[in-house]
DNA sequence: TTGACAATAAAACAAATGTTTGATACAAAC
DNA sequence: GTTTGTATCAAACATTTGTTTTATTGTCAA
């Protein structure tokens, strides 16, 4: 549950809730009389501050998802220059990238509210998923090419690079949108062991596919 | 969009049209008007035949998702039977998996469809989960495990395997989710050439995984 | 004090939504 | 032919839901 001190004004404690539940229950699923009430204001408030549920969900991206995103950018780019000063091989990269997301500045229900709000918009994009594309994952997409190009086997062409950081990415955000299943699948916790195990294997997995991602081909019928 | 012939019985076409529906939209972003006029049938028709609209959604696992989920797993058995025959090794274990997952006997459609029903359980698991988790996710998990074992080294220990299973299972759903997502940030359309690469992809990723998963530890900040 | 403006509140509104009702058609059984 | 049971239909019902309206409060400037 987000703060919902009265010290913040009603229109963060809106942003705050809605985030929130947007996350658990998808826009569909919640209510503008769920959020108005988990946030101590009135009904009328979201359509004062933002004039419909729509333009809420939209900002709620815009002034929460993006900022945090660009944070965990520059969390990357620091944890990285920090490992490997001058040309990183793919092991640091996959490190960093592992680190940032699995571990890095955000408490953990926050982490879980950013992975679970970018998965549902994967699974049915809308405008928030066009505007956090172009001006969020795609430059990303773009730096750890550049990144990681001068870094790799020439076996690796571009298309293998592509699906690697995808997998990562639907890793790490499968792994938080589908907590409460996987904890009932394997009666595993979430708590600090299993998460650093989390963060080996998804480092493994990119190392080795990043470098050797080849094999003898796949034609069983 | 499911075939809504008319020699189909109306309780035929309701299931296939609500689980297209469910699938792309989710419970809540499905109406019950949405599924009986794309059935083609009166509105009162839902709850005559399934008693409301939950039920409705449960009985779309029961008598399509799980025998589908069934087939698959005959399918992955006959697969492996057909090219290992008496101890199968893990990379053995680990493409007939992708095969039969990514490209195994269904449409493409309908693939996408098993695929977006499971991945929405996860994020949100309701009593259909429970009912699949327990009569076809865990007995399957179960016998990959006992299948594994014998192939695997001895370094491999059951929570890298665990790891492992989860995570085909995390980007086979994935893959399919958010294929739109997907389509729009690398440009690629989900054609013959692009799916035959992922299988490659999740092929190598399993069979790394599964043999030599430990790498020297993780411990930036 | 007065006026202006931002924020909040309670109530009302219109549309959408899940569900129920009562009538009708139709086929099979007696 | 009558009855019985199943399936379909149009219409209505009761809530829920997003949005609007109108009034009130508090604050700051003139």
């Amino acid at each position: 549950m987000p703060s919902t001190d009265t010290t913040e004004t009603a229109r963060e404690r809106i942003l705050d809730t809605a985030e929130s539940l947007f996350a658990q229950r998808g826009f569909d699923g919640v209510t503008v009389r769920q959020i108005t009430s988990a946030a101590r204001c009135n009904l009328a408030a979201v359509n004062y501050h933002f004039g419909n549920k729509k333009s809420l969900y939209l900002e709620v991206f815009r002034s929460r998802w993006v900022p945090r995103a660009k944070r965990l950018q520059a969390h990357f780019r620091a944890n990285l220059a920090d490992q490997a000063s001058m040309r990183p091989d793919a092991a640091a990269v996959a490190r960093s990238l592992a680190h940032t997301f699995l571990a890095g500045p955000m408490t953990d229900e926050e982490r879980q509210r950013h992975h679970q709000l970018m998965s549902r918009e994967m699974g049915r994009p809308t405008e928030a998923f066009q505007m956090v594309a172009e001006d969020v994952i795609r430059p990303f997409f773009k730096e750890l090419a550049e990144l990681l190009r001068p870094a790799l086997p020439k076996t690796v062409d571009q298309e293998g690079l592509s699906l690697n950081l995808l997998s990562i990415l639907a890793l790490v955000l499968y792994f938080n949108f589908a907590r409460e299943a996987v904890t009932r699948i394997t009666g595993r916790k979430y708590d600090k062991a299993f998460k650093d195990r989390l963060v080996d294997h998804i480092v493994t997995f990119v190392r080795n596919g990043l470098g050797c991602e080849r094999m003898q081909g796949e034609e069983v019928t």
